[in-house]
DNA sequence: GTTTGACTTGGAGTTTACTCAAAGTGTTAC
DNA sequence: GTAACACTTTGAGTAAACTCCAAGTCAAAC
């Protein structure tokens, strides 16, 4: 697979697969002729990465986590830790999120009711525009 | 209430309070003797702000957000529609993040079986660690 | 055989969101 | 009354994560 078809499965830059491949969060891809060959590994080795990345897991993380990998069994304890670190952290900014979510909700229904011109003024005047 | 307490209170620093406010994220605090004093409106006000700092909601939309208000009534309908858009790109966000955490949850429970010594090898021969 | 286009590299530049520093003022504690 | 302290302002600096650029290579199409 090639720079370009993975950039496009993932909806990510090219220079952004390079940039990680570089940093050491996805491992060396095999090239032909000079160019990236994305095989099955890499593939997973990208998802996982795209996937952590959107959840906000830090670039510093992802290669810590990845050199871990490389250094083979004996880190496999360590490298447990730093994931349920890491999901903890996730939990945290999910419930941040959720509580966001359902703020926004709550604002939007009420906007919901100026749209009846009628009961505008009364419904305004009750607004809490930052609750 | 300061602007110590409110931070506070927050969790936030001091610098941030006024960089937010700088920026037009929270109203003009009233002061006295030239030091702000947070009433419930600002306090209001912040912790809209610092929730949806914390869902990812960027500083821009914020602003724009807070000067919709500040323009009256007339812009209700642009406001609702800006959290709309905000609510669904949080939305898409959440699932990014619920999605990683159940892959980190699969991950530390495999980890999880190599605790047991006997079983090492077996499972480390299986083990697809970018899953 | 040269143009086209996708790729390569190294390194500089950009964006977002703070974060800090310097210099100064005003209020409280002794 | 002066020292300590919490606050003020303006503006510069920083960190993270890309993002872009210049200069060059290589293979296929015409």
């Amino acid at each position: 697979m090639t720079i370009k078809e993975v950039s496009e499965k993932f909806n990510i830059t090219q220079d952004t697969l390079r940039y990680y491949e570089r940093e050491g969060l996805i491992n060396a891809v095999p090239k032909e002729h000079g160019i990236r060959n994305y095989g099955p590994k890499e593939i997973d080795n990208v998802e996982f990465v795209v996937c952590m990345r959107g959840a906000g897991v830090s670039i510093e993380t992802l290669k810590k986590y990845i050199k871990l990998i490389s250094q083979g069994d004996e880190t496999a304890e360590e490298r447990r830790n730093l994931l349920i670190q890491e999901r903890s952290k996730l939990k945290a900014k999910l419930e941040d999120m959720q509580n966001a979510f359902e703020k926004l909700n709550y604002k939007i229904d009420i906007y919901y009711s100026t749209v009846k011109p009628k009961e505008k003024e009364m419904i305004n005047s009750n607004l809490k525009e930052t609750k």
